[in-house]
DNA sequence: ATATCTGCAAAACGTTTGCCGAGGA
DNA sequence: TCCTCGGCAAACGTTTTGCAGATAT
């Protein structure tokens, strides 16, 4: 919502863009907020979570919500999935269509109408599987 | 963990485990709470949430984390996935298979070593597809 | 000029924890 | 008996909000 108000392109805004797309780690608003400190030490973590929540809104960056822990944000925008390490909870991007996934289609659940789906891919990262012994 | 613990069996735990498995609507931990609060006035929410995830790790009850909004339990322990109205954020049970998934399997994703995924259906539940005129 | 935006502080929210007495095996 | 459990209250981490002054357009 809020999709038709013009938006200002504030110092804040641009530098909380800039970072979030600097980045590969899908960051929490947290760790936003600690990058984005360094370049305007007196910015709150409420206008990154504000403007965060912003941009998502305007399809400018995109929200994700793990399985657990914190709500994560990524400045990639081109529909993929994401992969949670279990152990680690890392988090890596999942190129659409991987590991022979074709997705639900559009149809009827329960009475539902489905428009859209939501993947979130578990394993072990390339980190956890070396330090663990998961690579046998 | 805490899978080799032993699990008494109280009247709390019972009348929890039992109002979640009565209904299909994938409850709270609060609106658990509430509903159990009808035979145990006494209880507190705290007991409520420990033997949410008590049962959660024993794989008696599943935790469901949606992509917006509090944690959500199950009774159904049968492998499904599940869809969420994107209007009211009512939840249903969408069997595995369902509208010609076929579901990732196991592989390589940015080297990590996939093991499970977790899927969500996004829609329109019966009731706001007629409310909203989005039944054509 | 004026509506949007920011920083700050406080509140809200969902969830977890420490404690100590109660109660199931 | 003994060890787990429950109730209570307080703490916790994350996110949202109200406000008054600052700023982009």
């Amino acid at each position: 919502m809020a999709q038709q108000t013009q938006m200002r392109m504030t110092r804040q805004r641009s530098v909380i863009l800039e970072e979030l797309q600097r980045t590969r780690r899908h960051p929490t608003a947290d760790q936003v907020y600690r990058r984005v400190r360094r370049r305007l030490p007196r910015i709150s973590l409420a206008t990154v979570y504000r403007n965060l929540e912003l941009m998502a809104d305007r399809g400018l960056i995109r929200k994700i919500a793990p399985g657990v822990g914190p709500r994560r944000f990524d400045g990639e925008t081109a529909p993929h999935h994401h992969a949670r390490c279990l152990q680690c909870g890392a988090m890596a991007d999942a190129p659409a269509g991987a590991l022979g996934e074709c997705g639900p289609h559009a149809g009827d659940v329960a009475g539902f109408e489905i428009v859209d789906y939501r993947l979130e891919l578990l394993g072990y990262c390339p980190k956890c599987r070396s330090e663990h012994g998961r690579t046998p």
